[in-house]
DNA sequence: CAGGATATATCCAAAAAGGATGCATCCACT
DNA sequence: AGTGGATGCATCCTTTTTGGATATATCCTG
């Protein structure tokens, strides 16, 4: 096992917000407002994030170094602009591999149909 | 769109704790205690089931009718012994579906690498 | 320039989780 | 048969987490 594997292990399972939240930002840089927007259309309505669990999040993942503020060239000046860093992007990778083992054992025992080739 | 899934849907998402326990359960009959062994070794203790959440789950599910006691033929008293109602299965298969979506997304984002047929 | 939508931020009550405690039963060992 | 430790269930209390109300500023449209 690569070295640090260990210790990012011991952040998962992510707070379901905090995964959402990093999937979102993984297709590019995003502003808070807009991570939610996303997360719900992508969800279609079932995951929302009200603003206490978003900003809360985001402020949490700033400190942690999950995610940094860009510079974005957006006008709009209320807006923060946000990207993940290398650190967040392997916890994200790694929480993604762990629902994937969840979803692997849902198909075993029959919750999922069985699928070709997988 | 099938009658009954839109209920369904609205129960979405499981708190992890409460998919670990249908999960558990869908490889068979399961008394409580087991249920949390089995959750520990098949995450490799990343996710644990502390007896407050475990049992507090279980009795709240017997009460929404997700999973229902058998009459088991062990001869441990102290055991309660459960299974997946069929309402209990279509709301872990819900779930399940759902935690494949968001793998799918997340492999679309590179998240995890890329699967031959997938 | 008025009004509604967008965007961020904070705060507090409510909900959920963790884990300590208690107690009964079972099992292994002597 | 008795003892000690592990198993198994259950409840309680504290802590943590969450949701959503409130506030404020900016932006956009008519």
């Amino acid at each position: 096992m690569p070295r640090g594997d260990a210790d990012l292990k011991a952040l998962l399972p992510l707070a379901a917000s905090a995964f959402h939240i990093l999937l979102a930002l993984a297709a590019g840089e995003r502003h808070g407002y807009s991570i939610s927007k996303e997360v719900e259309s992508a969800t279609e309505g079932m995951v929302k994030l009200p603003p206490g669990t978003l900003y809360r999040q985001i402020k949490q993942m700033l400190v942690d170094g999950w995610i940094a503020e860009t510079a974005s060239d957006d006008e709009d000046q209320r807006r923060r602009t946000y990207k993940l860093t290398d650190r967040g992007r392997k916890i994200a990778q790694a929480e993604a591999a762990r629902l994937e083992e969840l979803v692997r054992i849902a198909r075993e025992r029959r919750l999922l149909p069985a699928v070709a080739f997988g």
